[in-house]
DNA sequence: AGCACGCCGACT
DNA sequence: GTCGGCGTGCTC
C-alpha cells in the first residue's frame, strides 16, 4: 500500500505529492485525509495523505511512513476538493490551502503537542453500602467524609475540590479512585427561560423564504441598522437544526460582535462551536475537535471558519457581506464568500449574505436575479433613524476652528450636560500626519517605505504605519538642525486631547489600533463605554461596526474626506458604508439620534447620499462610476506586483510582465500599467503594479499560471496576482 | 523550505 | 594547504 503525501513546506516549489510506503501496521488505520509524519531529504517532517494508492511504479527507492500524527484529525473529501478549487482560484501552493483551513494550532508543523483537554474526577472504587457502612464507623466530619458524600449523591466529582491528602488517603484504603476525563475548553449552556423575538412581517417573509427553498440558492438580506437580520438568522439557523442539518455563520470581526455570539449561546447553548484569533489554541482545538465528533452543529466564526468539516450543511450565512475582511491579503489570496457559495452547492443549502450596505456586485446580482433578494426596510424596535447634518468646515477654519465645528462643540455639551454620550470617529491613529521643517522643508519619511511618518504623542515616537518603523522624536529636524518642526494632519490622539482640552469635566475613551494592543482590551473599552462610565468615545472606524449603545445619541465625524481620499476604486463605497454605519450607532434606543459629518468638501455626493440616508441612490450613482470607469461589477480585475530589493529589477521586470501580458490575452481585455504602486517602497522593496480589467478572457488563468512558474524559479524578484483584489 | 554538494577567495 | 562564502538543485 502507498500513500501519496503532500509536505508542509509552504512552497509552490515542492508543492506536488510525494509517495510513500504504508508499513504494515499502519495498513488498517491510515486515511485520506490523515496528517502523518515522513522521512523528507536528511528531516522528519509532516504531512498530509491525500490518496492511498494500491500500487505504485517508481524510478527510485520509496521511503516508509512513519506514523500517523492525529487519527481524529482528517481532512474530509470536500475539503480536500475544496484546497484544489483555492488552488485552481487564487494560484496558490496547495499545501497552503490546507493549512489555512486548519485552526493555527492544528496546522501541519513541527509542533506535535497534544492538546487535548483533561479534568480528573474521582469515583467510587467501592459499592455504595460499604462506603455508607465505612461513614457510618468513621464518624468524623472533614475533607475526607464530605468527599465520600459527595460520592454517594453525584457518580463523579471533581478532584480539585479536595485536599491531596484526603484523596491519597481513601485511594490507600481503597475506597475511591482517579479517572480523566477530556472536556472542552468553552462550555456555555442554553437560556432555557430565552424569550425568542417574534418576527414582524417583513423578517418573517424573508425567513420563509429561506425556507422554503429546498436547494442551493444565493440570497442578498439588505436590512438597514437595527432591522433585526440577526434574529431571522436565528431562526432560520433553528429550523435548520430541527431538520436535523448543521450551519455557519461568519462574522467580520467576532470580539466586536459578542452581543451576536451571546445571543447564539442563549439559543443553541453547547451546540454552537466558535472560532476567532482571541482563541488560545487549545481553544481552537477543542472548537475543531467538537465539530469533527459531532457535538456542535453551529459554528460562529471569522473568515477561516468558513472551512469547519461540519457534515450536512443547512446554511451558510455571511453577516456583514460588504466587509472587505472576508478576503484574505495574503496567500492564498481567497474570498470566503466564494468558498461559501462553493460549500452551498455542495450541500445543495442556500447562502445568505446579509447587509444594511451589500457590495455593488452583490447588490447588483440580487437585482439582476442571480441572487434572490430580501429587504428589511424597518427598524425593529420603536428607534427613529438618526438626522445627518453636514458641516463645511472651509467656513469653520474661518473662524479658526480647526478639529471641531461650532454646532458639534454644543450639541458634544448639551449631551454631556443631559448624561448621554458621545462618538467621535476619525479615521486616523496617531497626533499629527505629517511632521516637516519650516526652515528647510524636510518631511519625514520612514527609511523603509518611503511613507511619511506619523507622530505618536503619548510615547513621543514617529511610526510608519505600513512597516511598523519606530523612532524616538528628536524634537529638532534632522537636516538642517533647526528647532522649526511642523505637526500637521489629525489624528485620533490629537482629537483626544482637543476634547479633553475644551471638555476637562468630561471622561473620555480612546478606541483605535494604539489602545487595543492588548488582548481583552477590544471588551473592556466597550463594556466601560456601555457602562457609561465615560462621556464621549474617540476611535477609528473599529468603533462604527456593529456596536450597540442605547445611549449615545451623537456621532461626530471629524474629517469625512480622509476616505474619500484614499486612490482606489472602492474609496466611495468604503465611505458610505463607514459614515453608514457610524450613523447607525446614533439613537439605538428611544432617544433620537443626530450625526454632524465635518468635511471640507460639503457638495460631495457620496456625503449627501449618506446625509439623507438614501443607500439606492448611493448605488445608482456608484454603478454608473463603475461602469464608466469599467471597474466591478462590470469589470473584474487582477491585480499583479512585481517586487524586488533591486529598483532596476523591479522596473525591468515590470516592464517584461505588461509585454508578456499584450502579447498573450485576449485583445478585449485592458491592461492598465506597469506603474509605480500606491505603496511604491515597502520595507525596502520596491512595487510596481500591473492591473488587468476584464469580462471574459479565455486565456487569462493559463497566462497567469505561466507567468506564476516563470517566477517561480527567478531570485532577486517576485510576483504576487490577486485575482479580484479587495483594492488596487 | 531546508540542506547537501560544489567550486572559488583569505587565513591557522 | 584548509575553512567557509552562498549559488544550484534535490527531496518520495
Amino acid at each position: 500500500m502507498y500513500a501519496e503525501v503532500l509536505i508542509e513546506y509552504p512552497t509552490k516549489k515542492i508543492d506536488k505529492y510525494f509517495t510513500y510506503i504504508v508499513p504494515s501496521f499502519l495498513i488498517n488505520k491510515i486515511k485520506r485525509g490523515m496528517k502523518v509524519k515522513v522521512p523528507f531529504g536528511s528531516k522528519e517532517i509532516n504531512g498530509f495523505v491525500i490518496n492511498i494508492k494500491d500500487s505504485y511504479e517508481s524510478e527510485y527507492e520509496l521511503k516508509e511512513v512513519i506514523d500517523i500524527i492525529d487519527e481524529e484529525l482528517i481532512l474530509n473529501d470536500e475539503l480536500i476538493e475544496l484546497g484544489n478549487y483555492i488552488k485552481e482560484e487564487t494560484l496558490c501552493p496547495l499545501i497552503m490551502a490546507y493549512q489555512t483551513m486548519l485552526p493555527s494550532s492544528l496546522k501541519i508543523k513541527d509542533d506535535n503537542t497534544n492538546y487535548n483537554f483533561y479534568k480528573t474526577y474521582i469515583i467510587l472504587n467501592k459499592a455504595k453500602d460499604e462506603v455508607e457502612k465505612y461513614l457510618s464507623n468513621y464518624k468524623k466530619d472533614n475533607d475526607q467524609s464530605k468527599m465520600l458524600n459527595d460520592l454517594l449523591i453525584n457518580d463523579k466529582v471533581l478532584k480539585n475540590n479536595y485536599s491531596n491528602y484526603s484523596i491519597n488517603t481513601l485511594k490507600n484504603k481503597g475506597l475511591i479512585k482517579e479517572i480523566k476525563e477530556q472536556e472542552y475548553r468553552i462550555n456555555k449552556s442554553k437560556n432555557n427561560t430565552l424569550v425568542k423575538n417574534i418576527l414582524n412581517e417583513e423578517q418573517k417573509e424573508a425567513y420563509d423564504n429561506i425556507i422554503k427553498t429546498k436547494e442551493h440558492q444565493v440570497f442578498l438580506l439588505e436590512g438597514i441598522t437595527g432591522s433585526g437580520k440577526t434574529e431571522v438568522y436565528l431562526n432560520v439557523i433553528d429550523e435548520v437544526l430541527k431538520e436535523g442539518k448543521s450551519a455557519i455563520m461568519l462574522v467580520p470581526e467576532i470580539t466586536l460582535t459578542m452581543q451576536i455570539v451571546n445571543r447564539f449561546y442563549e439559543w443553541f447553548g453547547d451546540n454552537v462551536a466558535i472560532f476567532h484569533s482571541g482563541l488560545s489554541n487549545g481553544e481552537k482545538y477543542d472548537e475543531y475537535l467538537k465539530i469533527l465528533r459531532g457535538d456542535a452543529k453551529v459554528v460562529v466564526g471569522t473568515r477561516s471558519a468558513i472551512f469547519t468539516p461540519l457534515k450536512n450543511i443547512g446554511v451558510i450565512i455571511i453577516d456583514e457581506e460588504h466587509s472587505d475582511i472576508y478576503k484574505q491579503e495574503n496567500t492564498p489570496k481567497y474570498n470566503a464568500k466564494d468558498i461559501a457559495i462553493k460549500r452551498g452547492i455542495y450541500h445543495n443549502c442556500p447562502v445568505i449574505l446579509g447587509s444594511a450596505t451589500p457590495t455593488l456586485e452583490t447588490k447588483a446580482r440580487a437585482i439582476k436575479g442571480v441572487y434572490q433578494y430580501l429587504k428589511l426596510t424597518k427598524r425593529a424596535g420603536e428607534s427613529l433613524l438618526p438626522s445627518v447634518k453636514i458641516i463645511d468646515m472651509v467656513e469653520e477654519i474661518k473662524k479658526k476652528n480647526y478639529i471641531f465645528s461650532d454646532e458639534l462643540k454644543e450639541k458634544m455639551q448639551s449631551n454631556l450636560e443631559n448624561k448621554l454620550q458621545t462618538i467621535i470617529l476619525l479615521n486616523r491613529r496617531g497626533y499629527s500626519t505629517t511632521i516637516n521643517c519650516s526652515k528647510c522643508g524636510y518631511t519625514y519619511k520612514c527609511p523603509n517605505c518611503e511613507i511619511t511618518l506619523t507622530y505618536h504623542k503619548s510615547s513621543d515616537t514617529l511610526r510608519c504605519h505600513y512597516c511598523g518603523y519606530t523612532t524616538k522624536n528628536a524634537n529638532k529636524c534632522p537636516n538642517c538642525g533647526e528647532d522649526a518642526l511642523n505637526y500637521l494632519g489629525l489624528g485620533t490622539e490629537k482629537v483626544e486631547m482637543e476634547v479633553k482640552k475644551l471638555f476637562p469635566m468630561a471622561k473620555v475613551l480612546r478606541m483605535d489600533q494604539d489602545t487595543t494592543t492588548k488582548k481583552g482590551s477590544h471588551e473592556k473599552i466597550i463594556q466601560s463605554f456601555k457602562n457609561r462610565e465615560a462621556d464621549i468615545l474617540i476611535g477609528t472606524q473599529m468603533i462604527s461596526k456593529g456596536l450597540d449603545f442605547p445611549f449615545v445619541t451623537l456621532v461626530g465625524i471629524i474629517n469625512a474626506d480622509t476616505s474619500l481620499n484614499i486612490p482606489d476604486f472602492r474609496s466611495n463605497e468604503k465611505t458610505f458604508d463607514l459614515l453608514y454605519q457610524a450613523s447607525g450607532r446614533a439613537g439605538r434606543s428611544s432617544y433620537k439620534g443626530e450625526v454632524i459629518i465635518q468635511t471640507y468638501n460639503p457638495d460631495n455626493y457620496v456625503l449627501n447620499c449618506v446625509k439623507d440616508n438614501d443607500f439606492n441612490r448611493f448605488y445608482k450613482y456608484e454603478m454608473n462610476n463603475r461602469r464608466m470607469l469599467k471597474y466591478p461589477p462590470y469589470y473584474y480585475l487582477v491585480s499583479l506586483k512585481i517586487i524586488s530589493k533591486d529598483y532596476n529589477k523591479a522596473l525591468e521586470n515590470a516592464t517584461k510582465v505588461g509585454n508578456y501580458l499584450k502579447n498573450n490575452l485576449d485583445k478585449s481585455s485592458i491592461i492598465l500599467g506597469p506603474t509605480t504602486h500606491n505603496i511604491f517602497k515597502l520595507n525596502n522593496t520596491y512595487r510596481f503594479q500591473i492591473v488587468i480589467k476584464y469580462r471574459f478572457d479565455q486565456k487569462l488563468k493559463n497566462v497567469l499560471k505561466e507567468l506564476d512558474e516563470i517566477y517561480l524559479n527567478e531570485n532577486n524578484v517576485n510576483i504576487d496576482i490577486d485575482i479580484n483584489p479587495e483594492r488596487i
